[in-house]
DNA sequence: GGCTCATTAATTGTCGACACTTTTTGTGAT
DNA sequence: ATCACAAAAAGTGTCGACAATTAATGAGCC
């Protein structure tokens, strides 16, 4: 039940590698506060590491949008915003669908029955630890990576999976959003796999759009609620 | 009737830009073969650089999908391939036809007066200079480029824009597809952009998908055509 | 006191050199 | 001749230092 793995590359190899998970963690987490400011000397120390590989975990950072770079004036953590998070899951929306879409065809059948046992077993494991809302995080990832890799698309694959899966996950770390809605969430899975099972595409497409808006007013609801 | 600018940073500003925008050509147009693969010292010899900045326009290349990197072993630019070719579309179809939707509800009038006017120009310039392709190209680049932007999504902004444009031209250029299309092309081009000035999203996605769709089975057609 | 401009300090971009990994070459045995 | 294994060559990853640019500091002027 780990955390399932999201990149090519199983563990850190290289010393950029390490720096890269490391920070974003911390990104995600919300230990580099958004908005700041990241000097790469004072991360070349902080790691203790040369400004080499510093530089080049910044760059992948960029490309998964965790830090915005400026050319001759550094980079800083990207700052969340509701428009920030309504574009994220517009895109997040279309290309789940699609993913969906692509699953019904694309996916082997024992890939299929795979996938069911698995949601089972994230159902009863759930039922046993209620309201441990990791578990139900770690499950609603590995989900929607199962039917994202079952697209059998490599661009959409590396879109969804490397460059936008960190953002998203920030924004619903920071906002304390990882919460309730679970039962819900888990019939909602269910309906999918099973739309990709009779694969019926189109259904399948509908229900995952719907699944990642309620998603989406979810973390809104919770946003308007802090700042009231 | 210049190109349009896709990213930006105006002109190549540091060493890293320069070479990027050298590299870029230089695999979508085929003079780095399609497959092969780039030393690093090699490009810094050739290009009179040390390998600080050639690892860091590479980098940026493996985010716009021309080249593929293997830790430790270096980097190889991508080949082409009928199901690249097919996913890449796929995606497009489904990205673009967002962007329609969007663009149907941000877009200023202004913008959208602009960018009726822009076309019609195209279009007589197309006239005057029939059959030449390079205009054909130029145009139809502007068009959707702004139409992207007429989104104001900026995530999708970025993956359009600089994440898969490149590559896409690198199908169309390799396989000698700029070809005819024209007027037809010009024709599809505005009934989108009147359903945009309808404010009619729905119809705008549809439109831009059957429009992508085309040219997607007319590259495919010219792929077929070459190898019979 | 606030603004402008020059000077200083700090940070990023680039360079050449070294350590480690991968690939190639070459040697010997079956 | 083919294969396995070892040595060498090439290439990538990392390091510390310098050059160029940007941001910060302070002096002078209004």
């Amino acid at each position: 039940m780990s955390q399932p793995q999201l990149t090519n590359q199983p563990l850190a190899i290289t010393s950029s590698d390490r720096l890269l998970q490391e920070m974003q963690r911390a990104i995600v987490e919300g230990d580099i506060a958004a908005g700041s400011k990241m000097s790469e000397q004072e991360l070349a120390r902080r790691f203790n590491v040369s400004r080499a590989p510093v530089r080049e975990a910044l760059a992948r950072l960029e490309r998964c949008h965790l830090v915005e770079r400026i050319p001759n004036a550094g980079v800083r953590v990207v700052t969340l915003s509701p428009e920030g998070l309504l574009s994220l899951y517009q895109l997040r929306e279309e290309l789940e669908g699609l993913a969906c879409r692509l699953a019904a065809e694309q996916m082997a059948d024992s890939e299929i029955a795979e996938l069911q046992q698995l949601l089972e077993q994230h159902l009863s494991t759930q039922r046993v630890k209620e309201g441990e809302s990791y578990y139900q995080e770690a499950g609603d990832v590995d989900f929607h990576y199962r039917i994202i890799q079952g697209s059998k698309n490599p661009y959409l694959i590396n879109m969804l999976c490397n460059e936008l899966y960190y953002l998203v996950r920030m924004y619903r770390v920071q906002m304390g959003m990882i919460g309730p809605r679970v039962s819900r969430a888990f019939d909602e899975h269910r309906a999918i796999l099973q739309a990709i099972a009779n694969r019926d595409g189109e259904l399948a497409d509908l229900l995952m759009r719907r699944h990642i808006a309620a998603s989406k007013t979810n973390i809104e609801r919770q946003l308007l609620q802090e700042r009231k």
